[in-house]
Formats: C-alpha cells, structure tokens, sequence
DNA sequence: GCAAAAGTGTTGTACTTACACCCATGG
DNA sequence: CCATGGGTGTAAGTACAACACTTTTGC
C-alpha cells in the first residue's frame, strides 16, 4: 500500500552509462560500442542499460559492467546523474553514469564480438551520442582526482606492475610527463608496495622489477595519520 | 512515437534533495524541515520533492531550492544519485542530492513557518530520514574539495564579507583552527578582493573591513595559469 | 658493442607552518 | 583605561622540481 504522496509522481526510465577505463600499450582506452539501437544506432556509445525495478543503482551498474567485461569485482565511482530534458533522442531517461577501472591484461575478446566492443584510445575518441562525450569528460575529472587521493591505480592491473608501467599509467590519466625520479621516490616514501624479485621482460631487454600493492602496509599507513598522494 | 527498446522497461519517481547550507554567528548551518507526510512523518529530513516531466534535474534542483529560500541563482553543484532498494520506505524512489549555498543575511524568515523550515547548527545535526546523513556526509565532503579549488565561498555573503567572518567560514566548514596570518596571506596573495573603505562594526569596537571578490582579477588569476587554493 | 629501457641522489626553490605584538574603539 | 577583536612580518622546516649518469641485456 504506497502512500497517495508517492502515486501522483511522474516516473522515469533510469539508465545507467559505464566509462570503462583499461589501460594497455602505454595508453589509456575505453570501451565503447556501435548503439545496436534506434535512435542513433551504429553511433558510438557507451555501455550502458536501463535500471531494473529489483535492483539498486549500485547493482545495476554492477551488471553493466559484468555484462560487457564478464568481470566482478570492478573498482568502480559514480560519476553523475545526467537529466537534460532531450539527453536522449528517443525517450525521457536520467541516466547515471559509472566509470570502472578494469584489467585490460585479462579482457575476454570474445566479448568484442558478441557486443560489438572495441576499446578505443581515449585520445583518439570518436564523437559519442547524446551527453556521452561530457560524461567521459567528468569520468576522467573523477578519475584524476581519485588516482592522486586513494590507492586505486592498481585496479589496472590483474595484480602484479611493473614501476615504469605504472608511470606510463599516470602519465597517461594525467596527460603529462612525469619525472621519473621524482614519481618513485615518492612510491618508495610511502612504502606501500612489496617488490618482488621477478622480473618482466617484454618491454626491455633489462626488464623491469613487478611491485605489488600491499593493503596492510595501506592501512597502517592511515593509520599514522598520513594519507595517499602522487 | 518511442521505440520499443525503452518502453519494455520500468519507471522510477525521482526525487532531489538539497543540502542548503548558509553560514551565520560562525557557525555552518543546515535548512531542515518535519517531513510533512507519511512515512516518517515529522521525522527531520532535508529539503526534497519529486522531478516532474517536464523539468531537468539541475531544473528540479533549482526548482526546490526556491520554494524552500525564495532565492534565486543559488549557486549549487550535484553531490550524487541515491539508489538503494529501500532507501525510502514508502516507494521505490532514486534520489538525486545537490547542495546549495545560500546567503543566510537575507533568509526569508517567513518561510519557517509556510514549510516549517529551520536552520540546524551543522554541529547538531539530528537523526534524518531515509539516507539523508550520507547524503549530508557527501555534500560536505564535496563542499570542502570545492571551496579549496574554486572560489565558490563567496557565495555563502550576500556581496560583502570581512576577512575575520570568511575565516570563522572556513574553520566551521573544515572543522579546524586556521592561523590568521597564514589565512590572511593566502588571500592577499592571490589578489582576487577588492579591499572597501566601510568597516563592518557589529562584531568588534575597531570594526573590520568588508572586501568583495573580484571576478575580472580572478579571470586574469587564471589565465596566469594559476589555480584558486584555499 | 650498441641501442634501449631500468634504476638511482642531490641541490636549489617555493611553499607551508609556527609564532607575538601593536592597533583601534566602545563602553 | 581596559577589554575585545583586527591587523601585520619573519624565520624555520618541509615538500617539490630540476637534473645526468650508470646498469643490464638482447640483438
């Protein structure tokens, strides 16, 4: 019995948008697809879906993202709900845009069929459909300001990086050269990864140590009161 | 005529929610009100309605806005879609939060009692409705980055403010003590107020100097390459 | 042996922090 | 004349930016 208060409301189509980041060759890339739809069809688009009614916004994004990467446990922000009144051409939707950050390394190809799925460089993106452009424009304002606040580079990564890659990764969210000096001492000030004495050896001839990110020294780290910056 | 892709899926009533923040006596303050309907009636709750058709979402903020302050051109940024099953125990409703800053000088007092609207001390918050503490937990977060990024303070005064009253703004926004000198410098150093010669008396026997933001220094500011911090 | 990428410290500069006294005025 | 809040500068410490050479190894 829902209160007469709730009943006498307009109700709207709920989607959700996902700026899928991956990082790969030197460069960062997003998922983007052909709209198989009208309006717009065969436009670029992001991934996205409409809400369902026994699901939360949160799930909902989850799906999204498991429906195109047939990954879970995707690091993933809102970025923002979009409701212009004429945002989509075909019909009244508020959407909510979601940005994930998902492991490139082990992406499932298979999907690029079944979905039309195509990572594209980000600086190479296309024109996309509706406010799709400006919501990528705000996933990657986002983006920026959680990598150089929280320790969420690492979601890149299936698990193990090497410190090169990782600046190659900043430099490329940033769209800036770093210096290279600089970028690891701070990394070593923190003491927040372990090395491991494993080598990877595709991109040079030396090759380059794998680090990974240890969350217990994380936490102690907060808990001295400092807290993550780069 | 809407393609049959979006009519195959549900609707949702949308809600926004405002955080209305204003600033008076050196302290932050909240615009809270009894909900007026069930459930949770005369439980406190922020100031909220529904998203009607014909209205965006920034439309619908502005809309609430208004009829709870009567002001308008309240500077207000989005703080997050609220999306939980059962958020809100009458309806399935997704919420769209937005802080506003208002100028508490000039509040409509009549409006306490048509909406039975009431400013809280930030510091003495009550137990809301639904989510509406995250949501205030958000906006304030969002509130802090803002205010050191971007000169957006300014908004809290209806045009002019001493430096002693901007710096008690700042303490009850962060919640800290600020050194005077250090505040001071900052400001004077980024050189975006214009210095009065009108003393505001009410507060001290020596009075204090009212300043105004500059918005033409402040375009130069930036095309300096310079980045408002606070 | 050489090309190509990995790894490593120091120094100057700019920013941030800490700190104490005099001033103006209303009562 | 005194209590109250307004206004001002300097010095130490810290964080940031700039910078060049050696190492490893596959070819």
């Amino acid at each position: 019995m829902i209160p007469a208060y709730y009943t006498n409301n307009s109700r709207f189509l709920i989607a959700v948008d996902c700026i899928i980041f991956g990082f790969r060759n030197k460069e960062l890339h997003l998922l983007l697809t052909r709209r198989p739809v009208e309006p717009m069809k065969n436009e670029w688009s992001l991934m996205g879906g409409f809400m369902d009614e026994q699901e939360s916004l949160n799930e909902a994004a989850v799906k999204i993202l498991y429906r195109y990467t047939k990954q879970k446990n995707i690091y993933m922000e809102q970025v923002g709900a979009y409701g212009d009144l004429n945002r989509d051409s075909g019909d009244r939707v508020v959407s909510v845009a979601f940005f994930g950050l998902v492991k490139m390394e082990q992406f499932d190809t298979s999907l690029a069929k079944e979905y039309d799925a195509r990572w594209t460089n980000i600086n190479e993106l296309p024109q996309l459909i509706f406010d799709h452009n400006k919501m990528v424009q705000d996933a990657l304002t986002l983006l920026r300001y959680k990598v150089s606040t929280e320790p969420v580079i690492f979601n890149f990564f299936e698990e193990r990086f090497t410190l090169p890659a990782l600046q190659d990764l900043y430099e490329a969210i940033f769209q800036m050269p770093l210096d290279k000096r600089n970028f690891r001492k701070k990394l070593t000030t923190m003491n927040l990864l372990d090395k491991l004495d494993v080598k990877e050896k595709e991109t040079s001839k030396r090759g380059a140590y794998y680090y990974i990110f240890n969350p217990n020294k994380y936490l102690s780290f907060l808990e001295m009161g400092k807290r993550f910056s780069l």
